[in-house]
DNA sequence: TTAATCATGTAACACGTTACATGATTGC
DNA sequence: GCAATCATGTAACGTGTTACATGATTAA
C-alpha cells in the first residue's frame, strides 16, 4: 500500500526520499502515517521492481541527494493497484480493541479515560478545521484542477471522521455520567 | 494489538485457539480482523510470556483440543495495556490512500469506482443496522452487565461509522456528477 | 552555541498475509 | 457422496516499528 502511495507521488514528478517523507509528514498524515525507514526501503524495492530509476544529484553545501523517477511501468503498475478489485474491508481498529475491554476499569476509570480521548480528538479536529493542508499549493504544482478534486475528497472524509469521532465520544461520556448518577442515587 | 485483545478474550473464561477464532469471525469482524494462522502463532507468544497456560483436551469423535487459561501475569499485562496512554494515532487508510489517486482515472471511471463502494458498503451498514453484533449472548455468558456498556459503545462506532462513510460517498457521487453535467454543457 | 533542516540509511524485531497441510465427524 | 464443522498448525513473505548512525549548513 505504502509502495503505491510513493508510485502515485512519483508519478507527480521526480522527486527524493526525503521529499516524499515531507510529503507524508506535511499533508498525508491526516490519513496515512509512514516512518522514514520504511520509505527509503519501499524505494528500493521500487527501483528493484524497475518502477523508478534513480539519479544522485552532488550539490554543494548540502548533501547528496537521490532524485527517483517513475518508469512506464511503474506507471502501470500504479493504474494496475488503482483498477484493482480491493474491497473485502479488514478493518483493525486499536481504538475500539481498547474500548471492547474498558469493562476491566470502574466507571470513574473510565470516565477520566474518554475526557483524554476527547482532549487528544480536539487537536486533531482543530488541524483539520482550522489549518486543513493546503491543496492549494498542489494545485499551483500540479496544475489539474482534475486531481484536486480528489484530493478535496479525501479532506472532506478527514472532516466528517472527526465531526463522527467527536459525537461517538460524547455519548460515551453520556452514558457513563448516567449510569454513575443511577449508581449514587440508590 | 492481537495479543492483548486475546488476552481479553481469554480473561473472559478459558478457552481454545478455535473458540477465539470464531468469536473474531462472528462477533468482532466489525473492528478487527484476524488470520487462523495469526491467532494460533500469537497463542504460542502468549504463552511463551508467561500470559497465559495450556492444557490438552482429548475428546473422543472430535480432534484434540488446547485450552488457554489466562494467568495472573497475563492479567496485568492486559490491564498494563489498557492503561497505556496509546494515543499518536497512526493512522493508514487504504481508502483514502486509493481515493487521493484517483485523479489518474476518468470521472465517468470514478464514478463507477465509487457506486461499487457503495454498494458494497451498504453490505456493511446492513450487517450493522439490521443483525448488529449479539451482545446478549455475551451477557448472558459473561453475566456482567457493566462490561455490555463498552461493547454496546463500539457497536454505536460501527453504526455511527457505517452512516458517515455512506454520507461521504453519497457526498462524493454528488460532487463527481455536477461536473460531470458542466463538462457536457459546453 | 545550539537546534533545526537537509539527506541518507541499516538492523532487528513485531505483526499481518497467503498458501498449504491434515484428518475425523456430522448434516444435507 | 460431498460440504461443512471441528481443531490444529507451518513456511515464506510483506509490511510496520524502534532504535541507531552520520554529518554538513543555517537560523535563532
Amino acid at each position: 500500500m505504502l509502495k503505491h502511495g510513493i508510485l502515485g507521488l512519483l508519478n507527480y514528478g521526480s522527486m527524493t526520499g526525503y521529499d516524499i517523507v515531507l510529503i507524508f509528514k506535511d499533508s498525508l498524515s491526516y490519513f496515512w502515517h509512514a516512518q522514514t525507514s520504511q520509505i527509503y526501503r519501499e524505494l528500493h524495492t521500487i527501483k528493484k521492481n524497475g518502477w523508478a530509476t534513480d539519479e544522485t544529484i552532488v550539490q554543494d553545501g548540502k548533501p547528496d541527494k537521490k532524485e527517483f523517477t517513475i518508469t512506464e511501468k511503474g506507471r502501470e503498475e500504479l493504474r494496475r493497484w488503482l483498477s484493482e478489485d480491493n474491497i473485502g474491508l479488514k478493518i483493525r481498529s486499536p481504538l475500539m480493541m481498547k474500548t471492547f475491554f474498558r469493562g476491566e476499569f470502574s466507571l470513574e476509570e473510565n470516565i477520566d479515560y474518554f475526557e483524554k480521548l476527547k482532549h487528544e480528538s480536539y487537536g486533531f479536529a482543530h488541524k483539520m478545521t482550522v489549518t486543513p493542508p493546503d491543496t492549494e499549493k498542489y494545485v499551483r504544482l500540479i496544475n489539474d484542477p482534475m486531481k484536486a478534486l480528489y484530493w478535496k475528497m479525501t479532506i472532506e472524509y478527514g472532516l466528517m471522521y472527526s465531526k463522527m469521532y467527536g459525537e461517538w465520544l460524547d455519548n460515551c461520556l453520556k452514558q457513563m455520567e448516567e449510569l454513575k448518577n443511577e449508581n449514587s442515587d440508590n
